[in-house]
Parts: structure tokens; sequence; C-alpha cells
DNA sequence: AATGAATGAGGATTCATTCAT
DNA sequence: AATGAATGAATCCTCATTCAT
């Protein structure tokens, strides 16, 4: 019967996915406990029994929303195709990403600025930063190894690629319309690699 | 007797210089009115003669923070020099003022978050966004003209720039040890920017 | 203007009369903030604004239940009459006292059993034996000085004849019935100063 | 099989003497059921299977805490000896129990607390009190038909021992190093019985 | 008998804001 | 203009107790 072992791994879950939700709506300070309480359908007990505070919350969270995924990445690395397509493959399914869960993209900004009074919280986005980060230097190390990039320095070049990105993300919450990812975004980003291509 | 209006001025500027810090150091959900009281050195009943909330002061900061300086802007489209030296120039004094107020910048996040919720402070940064992106493009089509540039899309490449820009000081915030300014930060923008230059 | 100068000492005695009425009658942990606040007329803010805790409400309490009266002991001691009288007097003021206050009386076990884990008011409580305690050195050893009194040991007399008062108090609020401070309780104690004195 | 009995008799004293450390270490009110369980290393469900609340577990230790022994009580009327030296065995025995227990004394202030509020509790304390008095009473006669001790007020006499001792156990909680029980406590205890000698 | 997850009423404390002076 | 004491609604969290298994 191991039906009930992870009963608590289920409440959890049901927590954080409850509490995802408020926040998204409420932000992190509008968000009552009791909010909490109400969408995920437990009681108050419950949810102090398996999170000791709000803040415990906030920083589970972070730590599922920033889980950096080894195998994806790994995947990428041996996939067939030239670096750049897999280059535009992997920004595009990011972006699909983020538009996929929109909702959620409004609490990036609330983790951020937690980040920098929590440690916790900032450790698991610098993670997945630097996972990021590193999965980019790899794939332009292999274009330029291949001649397909110039030889240009590929730590600067993945830094540029990672910040170009994020701040996208950056301009298109604060100003949609400004950001037309499928457009704007994608020329953008384009124009970056193309900088890197062997003429 | 305008030395009346400036006592008001001054108290105001008191206040907000107080706030920032305050902000800085704990974000503004942690930040307390009395501890802004306390930095600024006045009273409560002060804080509130000039601002009848803790919301209108953080408008306040916001406006302040991302005011744009339009002399600057015009002054560097009808600079000297090659497009390509004003746009480092440039950069180099965000740079530059960014560093300056490197204990400031932990607030950029804060006020992010804010904007998603709070529509005043989202439209000054709308604003700030835009006018620089608007430099950038009013800048590089210049570049083009002048056959400086290659002849890309204008626009894309101005995004491409603010992006990149906006995207090392989220990566700085998070993980400082990441984006040395003065080379892989530099690094990264002169990338882009060589990818622009006519071959 | 002093008029207002001690706004603060009053409201201060406000609350801990308030206090001491509402833990005379509930105890220290039936009591409610609420409760005190009712009693005391005044609002939670002004509770917390003046003290920061329930703690520090009964460390309050405490200092001030076992504030010792300097003057009131000198005077004793230089007071006309035999010692034998003098500590009559004394004993009989203080069971005077005791029944003046016999409602607060029930809240002296709650500071006893609060002593052994706030040191803040052990030491008060401490103070206020050590004080009592001398002054009873003091008075024997005159006592024995004016050969009113057998050379006994005047630290284990006095020693005994603190111990007989607050034997005799905590059985009186166990059982209320078995001392009749006015003939037993005195029987008691005039028993031991019988014992000191001169045949 | 009683054995079944047994274990229910255990359990019934492990939780008891799980509860006394707990309550010794943190007071009635700090201590949480939680810390009993932990200290028990039983179950929560268990702990309320064998006692139906907190209340009833303070009831409980109280009346073990307060058990009085009739049988050495008995022992000692009938035993050889001057009453002289029978009573200063049954102090000195009293102070070696307290001795031997210390850990566990600080939870007689929380009693004698409890007690004001909850009749159960008086009514055990009440007893213990009354079993020592009349000890002492019936010890006293002894000694003044015997002609060992002068024809005092028994009644008297008594009230006033057992107060010093009770009054002695105050102080030394509040203040132990004042109350040096090999010398100090016995003296004055010893003072009193002097004053009731046949001179 | 035994377990430990679940409950929710209850309580201490905070803090933006007001207002008499 | 300036002060700082006063307010009280709002919120996080605790913990004795229950109950399905």
């Amino acid at each position: 019967m191991p039906r009930r072992q992870d009963v608590s791994e289920t409440r959890k879950n049901q927590i954080l996915d409850a509490a995802m939700a408020v926040f998204a709506r409420s932000g992190f300070h509008e968000a009552r406990m009791d909010d909490i309480v109400q969408e995920s359908g437990l009681s108050k007990g419950t949810l102090y029994w398996y999170f000791k505070s709000k803040e415990e919350i906030i920083t589970a969270i972070s730590q599922r929303l920033f889980a950096t995924d080894i195998e994806q990445v790994e995947g990428l690395l041996r996939a067939e195709g030239t670096v750049s397509e897999r280059l535009q493959q992997l920004i595009h399914d990011r972006i699909q990403g983020l538009q996929d869960m929109s909702g959620m993209v409004a609490i990036l900004f609330e983790f951020y600025a937690v980040a920098l009074h929590q440690d916790g919280v900032r450790q698991f986005i610098k993670a997945y930063f630097q996972n990021f980060h590193e999965l980019l230097v790899a794939l332009i190390e292999q274009g330029i190894e291949r001649k397909e990039f110039r030889p240009v320095d590929a730590l600067a070049a993945a830094t540029a690629l990672d910040a170009i990105f994020e701040g996208l993300i950056v301009r298109w919450l604060i100003d949609p319309e400004a950001v037309q990812w499928a457009s704007l975004g994608q020329a953008a980003i384009r124009l970056l690699l193309d900088g890197l291509k062997q003429e």
C-alpha cells in the first residue's frame, strides 16, 4: 500500500499550486494566508503543518519555479541540427514557456525583488541563470568548433544572449505592446546570432 | 519670498532621499514609515504633511528615478563623433550612473514588481524605456544613414540593445560576480555593436 | 505647561493598573491583551505604544509590585520602641498590606512561577526578599545589642522570620481557613520571636 | 493476564514523567503538548488516549506530586527517639527529598499558581499541607506530653514549623544562594525547635 | 492501542494613518 | 508647518484537540 506514502508530497504541491495562483493574482504582500487556505481547499492548520511560514512557501515556490531541467539541457547539446537552429529552438521554447505561464510571469519580479532580501530565493534564481548561461556557452563553443560561428568570445556572447533574453522579458512585462515576441523579440535575438555567424 | 517654496522642496527631497535609502535596504514592504521617519530626521506628522501615503512616496520616487533627461538625449543626437563612439559613450555613462547609485539599484526590482499592480508607477517606467529606446533607434538610424552601420532593422537593433542592457542589470543584481561590467558587460554590448557595423 | 510632561507616566500607570486588575482576575495566561485594553479604556495601539509586549507588562508590574520602600525600612531602624515591638509592627503592617491588596495576592504565585523562566522578574523579587531580609537582620542585631534578645545567630533568625512569613502566605493562599492571620498567623510568628527573647 | 493493566500503567507514568520534565523546564503554559509527545517518545494520539486533556495531565501530576505517604507519617509517630530528634529527621528527609528532585521543584510554583484557578489541584495541595501539618501537631503534642517541650500552643508551633519550611523553599527557588539548606536552612529551623524546648 | 495528519478558533502583534495641540 | 501620541483594522501564526486509518 504505497498509496499513503506521498500524501505529504501531494499536500505540498496542493499548497504550492494554490499559493502560486494567489500570488500571481495579488502579489506576495497582498496575498493573505487565508487566500491560500481558501484556494487550496485545505485548512489553515494544514498549511502550517507543511510550511512553517509564508516566507517558506515563497522560497519553496521559487525553488520549483527556478528548477533546472538538466535532461533537457543535456539533450539539446547532443541534438541534431546546426547550433544556430538549436539556439533558435531553445529561445523559441523558452518564449513558449513564458507565454504558457503568462499569468505567473508577473510574480517573476516579485521573486527578483525578494531575492535581494532573502538569500534562499536568490540562490535558486542564481543557479537557474547560471545553468542557462552555461548551456549557451557550451552551444556557442560548439558553434565555433564547427566553424558555424566566428571565433568570438563565447562567454561574452552567451552573456549577451541571456541578457537580451532577460531584458526582453523585463520590457515585455512593463510594456507588452513594445515587445511582440513573434516579430520584434525574435528579430532582436536573431540579430545577435547573425553577428556571430561566419560570413 | 520664493524661499518658502524651497523649504517645501527641500523637505520633500529630504523625505524621498530617506525613503530611497530605506527602500533599497529593506524593500518596499519591509520598510516601515517609522524607518523613513527616522532616516529623514523629520517627524511622522511632517512626512504625512508632504506625502499623503506610503504609496505616494513610492510613486514620487519612481517619478524621480525614471525621469528622462531630454536635454541629454537631444544633445547626444547632435554631438560630434561617430555613431558607434556615441553609443559607446551612452552606454558607458549609464553603467557609470548605475555604479554611482549601486546601493539604490536594488529598488529597481521593487519598482518593476510594483509596476504590475500600480499603474502610475508603470507609466513612468514605460516612458523611461520608450525614451531610451527611441534614442537608440534614432542613433542607429543615423548610423545607417551615414553608412557606419549595415542597413539592419533599426527597431530590432535598438530593442536588442536596450534589452541587453536591462538584462545585464537583472543578472548583475542576482549574481554580481557573474557580471563584471568593465569586462564582460562591455564585451557583450560591443559584440552586438560590432554586428551592426559595415564590414 | 508642565501638565503635558507626564502623560507618558500617567498612561503607563493606567495600563499597569488595568493589567493588574485583569491578571488578578484571570491569571497571566487567561488574560487577553484585549481584556487589558478594555479595562484600561485605551486602545490596543496605545498599549503597544507604551509596552512592547505582554511580557513587558508583566515585568513592569513585577517591578512595581516588588519595589522596595527604602524610606520605610530606614525609618523602622531608627524608630522608637523595643525591637520586639517594632518587629511586631513590621509584621502587622505587612499582613495589613497583604489584606489590603488581597485581590492581587493571587498573582503573587504567577510571578513566582514566571520568575523561574524570566530573569527580569526574578531579579525584582530577589531584591525585594533581600531587602526585607536585611532589615530583619539589622533589627535582630539591634535587639541583641540592646540585650533584648539572646545572642542568637541573627542571620538564621532573620531567615527563619521571613521564611515563616512567606510560608504563611503560601499556606493562606492554598487554604485560607487554615491561616487566620489575626490569631494563628500572629501566634506562630510570636512563638519565634519569644524564642529570641532574653529570659 | 494482569500484564495488560501494567502496560496501561506504564504508559501513564511514561507520559507523566515526560510531562513533569517538560513542565519543570518550560512552565505549564510554555510547555506544548508536542513537547511532551517528543519527550515521552510516544505519539500524540497515545497521549490523548490516556489523558483527555492537558489539564488532566496537570491534575494527575499534582495528585502524584502531592500524594501523602500515610505509612511514613504513622511510622514516625510511633518511632523511637526523642520528639526533637524525630522532627529533625522529618525535616532532614524532606530537604533530602527536595534536593533529590531539585529539577522538578520549579513546577511547585506552577501548581500553586494553577491551584488558584483549578480547584482539583488545590484540593491535592491542601490535603498535602494538612497532612503534614497534622503530623507536626501530633509530634509536638507528643513532645509536650513527654515534657520535652514547653506547654506551647501546638497548633501555632506546627503552623510556624511548616510555614518556615515552605517559606524556605520559596526563598530558595527565587534566590538559591541565599538559602544554603545544610547550614542556614537547618539553623533557622533549629532555632524554632530550640524555642520549643523545656529549659 | 496506536498513529500523526488535519483542524480552526483564538490571540498577540504590527503599522499605516489620523489629529489634537 | 510641525509634532508624536493615539488608533484599530488587519494579519500571521499557534496549539490543544480530533479522528480516519
